[in-house]
DNA sequence: CGTTGAATTGAGACGAATCAACGGAGGTGG
DNA sequence: CCACCTCCGTTGATTCGTCTCAATTCAACG
């Protein structure tokens, strides 16, 4: 709720803000406010004008858009170092809500916006960030349209351990602790909770993963995994 | 495979070159390359290298890439001033494949970044296209992952009317001629060639659509056909 | 007139959704 | 401390939609 050195910040190397000048910096340092947001709640709201930009700082989100008639799907997710937000865009066409507890450094769009158009190297970076973003759109596209329920969550597991890295490694295995709900994993893969669970315990029942309780996860087998996983 | 001036360009008014300053614009024209491509022939690669960029002057485009047992996907199509290429990246994610025959304007991808280095505006429309882009590619998504093959044919076809426009109109119909193929339709959607065609004669008999032969599409009922439409 | 490739149509199989019941973890209040 | 509640995850039985396989029609073309 504060404004804060960006000099102690945590992501200042890796996120868009490192292409800032000096100067450029220090104006919307001066603008920027830090928020927190609980597990759970929602930072913006599809359909919401988007008035604000920024960046993450810790935690983990999700970005989601549902049907009238309820049918929800997550887009993507977002975590420390990556922006959010719509610059030059009228309204929100998705939801950013926390998944975890959340830390992000916030400015209000139009100020960021104005402090863009003097900066070309920060202009770049979103450039290549939005490339890259629809880049993983257009592979998610393919999973999500041609993939069977197996490989769609062999691909989402891989992906999580990749993310978390190596939280907590044990000879071969890793351990990590999903952000997401069972529910929350089938709006992401396009499944409904009940093919999900019956994908854990089919990779459980194989020997590839173990599920210790809540939403703890461990590794044993990634090769066979990755195998499961869509091939490209 | 010629030379050409900018001047002339069906598009100029349009493509990202409209954004270019005279003088870069006049670099560009010197190094730009216009080349035809017949329908069905594949402009890029997935894969190869992203040598060249460039506009679509004239035809119609299809993005796509394919698993390695033949499972394949279509992410989007290009049209008339729509960007080609990938700056910054390495290889293409995708490929480019020619639908109709086509006419572009292509540049060597080097020259084309130096340009942009010292052209904000030019940078500024292509972040603004790819962010475009992205929201397209995410809606796409919804649609992939929970929509029935009724709302996903419903869906493409209302967008080919749109895009067609008035391309000939009788009354309350609209008539145009679809550049996919049905098993393309099906590579797009998610489906199988024979669920598009059978959700095609479905929309025939309920009286939305004609279909008098060949590719050629009459839109009879736009209305009911958009309620059909996958729901926002 | 036969050939070729695309589109249509039909019959059956399969995968994921749906409907429904159960079990465990965490919280609240008696 | 225990009964109760709710939320979440698991498991089972069944249904439904789409894929798969197969045959037929159609249009274009030599």
């Amino acid at each position: 709720m504060s404004p804060v050195e960006c000099s102690t910040c945590d992501v200042q190397g890796t996120a868009l803000c490192s292409a800032f000048s000096e100067a450029d910096r220090a104006a919307l340092n001066a603008i920027s406010r830090h928020k927190t947001y609980e597990k759970g709640s929602t930072v913006m709201w599809a359909g919401d004008e988007a008035i604000v930009c920024g960046s993450v700082i810790s935690g983990i989100l999700k970005l989601s858009a549902s049907a009238s008639d309820g049918r929800k799907q997550i887009f993507g997710l977002l975590y420390p170092a990556d922006f959010v937000g719509q610059p030059h865009a009228g309204q929100m066409p998705f939801s950013v809500t926390a998944l975890t507890d959340c830390h992000l450094c916030l400015y209000p769009r139009a100020a960021f916006e104005d402090v863009l158009e003097n900066n070309i190297a920060v202009e770049r970076l979103l450039l290549r960030r939005t490339m890259a973003a629809l880049d993983e759109a257009r592979a998610r596209m393919l999973l999500l349209a041609r993939g069977t329920s197996e490989e769609k969550l062999a691909c989402f597991l891989i992906e999580m351990a990749d993310r978390a890295g190596g939280t907590t490694t044990t000879g071969q295995s890793v351990m990590l602790e999903l952000p997401l709900s069972r529910g929350q994993i089938a709006d992401l893969l396009g499944l409904t909770i009940e093919t999900v669970s019956r994908q854990m315990t089919h990779f459980k029942s194989d020997g590839l993963i173990d599920l210790p309780g809540g939403r703890m996860l461990i590794i044993r087998n990634r090769a066979v995994l990755k195998a499961r996983a869509m091939l490209d």
